[in-house]
DNA sequence: GCATTCCTGGACCGATCGGTCAAAGTAAGG
DNA sequence: CCTTACTTTGACCGATCGGTCCAGGAATGC
């Protein structure tokens, strides 16, 4: 039963993610992970180092996955922003439909929670979310348009994309999530129109 | 020290909703929450009958309170929905800007931790943001207006209102906050114009 | 094949959790 | 003024928390 390691890490991660995607840090127990990964409490600590430490690796994970998708969608269309957010809506949608994995956005749940998690916790995650609004706003990036009309777009796309994940853990069915998508995109559509000929020139 | 109650329990849940609200329910204690009204044990448990029943009763506390000011937005223009929309976004902007209460949104807060909640108090948050969709809605209700298109709109409203809550919790400065509900008052107007010319007539 | 290294499982730690309860004491009713 | 009814305080409960540690055992290097 030792001598080298037993299990796979990454699929470790991969789990222990999922327990945190579902129930939030605080209600996550050192066993109800070990119970996922079918670790003990030696492996887990001896390999990830803790409770917190393995959080954050969760986050990084988590950012890791789905910042590639998100990445892919936005860069599908690199001459048409309008239908890059489409794409970059849909990511979401298709996880939140996905029942293989939790319900919701563990950067959402781990933002309303920020409040009770360790400082240097906090900063991560709001730096991945920085991460994300920064993909955003370079997948909006079109020469001649007003950059303060497109950092503005940029958190609205994020905040959307939040605002799916909470509507979902609420019990909002997706054809409703999918309307509100569709209702942000003209959203994006018109003001990128009214940013390129608001402002600036060509 | 005894005889008859010997403090405010308006003020004790007002108190205790703002530990619940700034900490959400797993990470908040009894002992916080006797610290926080002044209350020892015997006091909480004997007026409110236990941590979760408390809780639920922070909950109804939150709806009246701020659904009050979001009944008055939605009101005060009964013939302009555009801005009785904006005047909604507003109440929520204001209470992200105000010092003196937690940030972010107990509903918010509750619905992302849902899946850790009772079965009951899960329940619970989930009828009170569809009450506030439901304001909302009524707030839209134009004659002659497609009411599909008006449902959907409802929940978007809404949806970028929990969008508030999560990115302030994440750290976003209330201007670009703010921008967000510039940009979600030009999707409504331009939907309700749609809503009142594409389908069915005056 | 032996010594070394390192992983594993589970017992154990003090702290804290939500909840219970009885003793103490005050205010109201007669 | 005395009985009754009620609140309050704080000790206490078993359960569970995150974290530590050690004995046991398997794989590697020589």
């Amino acid at each position: 039963m030792a001598g080298r390691k037993q299990f796979d890490v990454d699929e470790a991660v991969r789990r222990a993610m999922a327990v945190f995607w579902q129930r939030g840090y605080a209600d996550t127990s050192l066993d109800l992970l070990g119970a996922a990964t079918g670790l003990g409490r030696g492996s887990l600590y001896g390999t990830f180092g803790g409770k917190d430490s393995l959080f954050r690796r969760c986050l990084d994970r988590y950012a890791a996955t789905y910042g590639d998708r998100y990445d892919r969608a936005l860069t599908s269309h690199p001459d048409d922003p309008g239908r890059a957010i489409e794409a970059f809506f849909d990511v979401t949608l298709d996880r939140l439909a996905d029942r293989s994995v939790p319900d919701g956005c563990l950067l959402a749940q781990s933002a309303t929670q920020s409040a009770t998690l360790h400082p240097e916790t906090r900063s991560h995650v709001q730096a991945l979310l920085a991460d994300q609004r920064a993909r955003v706003r370079a997948a909006l990036t079109t020469p001649g348009a007003d950059s303060r009309a497109l950092d503005d777009l940029a958190t609205y796309v994020v905040a959307v994309t939040q605002s799916l994940a909470v509507l979902s853990r609420a019990g909002t069915p997706l054809p409703d999530l999918r309307a509100v998508t569709r209702l942000a995109r003209t959203t994006v559509s018109t003001a990128l129109a009214q940013a390129n000929t608001g402002h600036a020139t060509t």
